[in-house]
DNA sequence: TAGCTCGTTGGACAA
DNA sequence: TTTGTCCAACGAGCT
């Protein structure tokens, strides 16, 4: 049987892995291959919590195909090289696999496939990790969209959900490549245990996000539309960095919830933003670094000290939400949805900071970072993204504790200082004037103040002309 | 073409 | 305590 190199990145599982299939179907020996090339990410090599992450799944990958007779081959970049290097070592006759969006990486794979196929060899790519790939859908008058709604409303109208395609049970014997090391060579997990927390969390792998997805069809998807706002709760499928790292695929998530169709269609939205946000990413491919709108281009942001920014990153601003969402970020490398369109807007709003401060944050502290969410997220709450909030909307940030956290049970689980105020008064203990040891007497900014700057701050950018 | 409707996630204030 | 109204404007996308 010739053989196939397939190239795993963030696809990192065996179930519904096109690449895997192709090879299978092709009449090919697969060969599975990791290449780690950071060098090749741009300007957004992975974050320290993701390639925590990603050591763990890199792991529980080998360690399942080690289980059907095979393993992973890790192959340090650069990846064309590495690519010619073990098809050549191996008589490889194909190299197969799955796409991803961003724009970097695009147009570094596009150079591999010529590379690969002007070498003789036969290389394909497939769609492993999107229900709607970015250029399958536009308006119609041709254009990408730049509002979630009608973006949604075309695309899921054209989702089609393809046949499950199960892993192999066994695969055929291989050596492994000369130049192959190992995981733990790639240095991917901290020196530093700061990531042991996490794991209480989290699963990593293939088998953790079906998991993963099993408590949440089980419990919570009933609710979602409800519980989801609600971050003391397990409200939310938390399947994001399984997402991210391709350990599942959203067809996969799309077949299981379909038992619930109603609570299954709100939580099949949700996956429709990760969709939205690769479409917008791949035809707006400076938006990771520049305004999607560029009235914002000469918005006054603060300058705001190293400081402050410090007090926002780990949790000391002395608004407790705002601290409670930073903090459990820090613990478990992850935050509820809700809590981080409040301490972004926090961030952007009372703070006044670029949202670029906070990109960088999330991307290194995240372990579901991911350039297309990130970007559309900062720049949605910022103001200055696709789909933006009118200018008047600045979370307060002590209402949206008393309505989505009233038992105040979220603040003291991440903020213990506080466990001792009455819940009431946790949301706001400086109204009180209670004296908590440890704990900031005040906010770092006033809130209503800066809520006051950042209206007026607005005015300017109503003013500017679109360019 | 021009007009129409709508926009994930809000806040302040009045009644 | 709850509910309604306004904030204010614009451009995307459709018909």
């Amino acid at each position: 049987m010739p053989n196939a190199l397939v190239w795993f990145r963030n696809d990192l599982r065996l179930n519904d892995q096109p690449a895997l299939q192709a090879a299978l179907r092709g009449g090919f020996n697969p060969i599975p291959l990791y290449i780690h090339a950071p060098e090749e990410e741009g300007a957004w090599p992975t974050g320290g919590a993701s390639e925590a992450w990603c050591h763990r799944s890199l792991l529980a990958l080998d360690a399942s195909l080690r289980e059907r007779g095979s393993r992973l081959n890790i192959l340090r970049g650069p990846s064309s090289k590495a690519l010619h290097r073990a098809a050549a070592e191996c008589g490889a006759e194909a190299v197969f696999w799955t796409r991803r969006y961003e724009p970097t990486i695009e147009l570094r794979d596009a150079g591999i496939k010529r590379a690969l196929r002007g070498a003789g060899l036969r290389a394909e790519s497939f769609n492993g990790s999107l229900m709607i790939e970015p250029w399958q859908v536009e308006s119609k008058q041709g254009d990408p969209y730049r509002v979630f709604t009608p973006f949604w409303r075309t695309a899921s109208t054209q989702l089609r959900m393809p046949a499950p395609m199960p892993a192999p049970e066994r695969f055929p014997e291989t050596t492994p490549l000369v130049d192959a090391v190992s995981i733990d060579d790639l240095r991917l997990a901290p020196k530093v245990h700061w990531d042991e927390g996490f794991w209480r969390h989290w699963t990593p792998g293939e088998a953790g996000a079906h998991a993963a997805l099993a408590k949440f069809s089980e419990h919570a998807l009933a609710d979602y539309a409800q519980a989801r706002d609600f971050p003391a709760d397990v409200g939310t499928s938390r399947l994001s960095p399984h997402l991210h790292f391709g350990e599942i695929s959203p067809w996969q998530i799309a077949r299981s919830i379909r038992q619930l169709p109603e609570a299954g269609d709100i939580y099949l939205r949700q996956l429709g933003w990760r969709e939205f946000a690769n479409h917008v990413l791949h035809h707006f491919p400076e938006t990771p670094e520049r305004n999607f709108n560029h009235r914002f281009d000469d918005f006054p942001w603060a300058d705001v000290p190293d400081k402050t920014l410090d007090a926002w990153r780990h949790g000391r601003t002395g608004v407790p939400i705002v601290d409670a969402g930073m903090r459990e970020l820090w613990a478990t490398g992850w935050m509820h949805n809700r809590v981080r369109m409040i301490v972004a807007s926090f961030l952007t709003k009372n703070l006044r900071a670029h949202w670029k401060h906070g990109a960088a944050w999330f991307w290194d502290t995240l372990i579901d970072a991911n350039l297309a969410n990130n970007t559309l997220g900062w720049q949605w709450v910022a103001g200055t993204g696709v789909d933006a909030a009118p200018y008047f909307r600045v979370f307060n940030p002590v209402l949206q504790s008393q309505r989505f956290d009233p038992a105040g049970e979220y603040i003291a689980h991440w903020v213990p200082e506080l466990a001792g105020v009455p819940a009431k008064e946790r949301h706001a203990p400086w109204i009180s004037g209670h004296g908590v040891g440890g704990y900031p007497r005040a906010p770092i900014v006033d809130l209503a103040a800066s809520r006051l700057d950042a209206l007026k701050a607005f005015e300017h950018v109503r003013a500017a002309k679109p360019r």
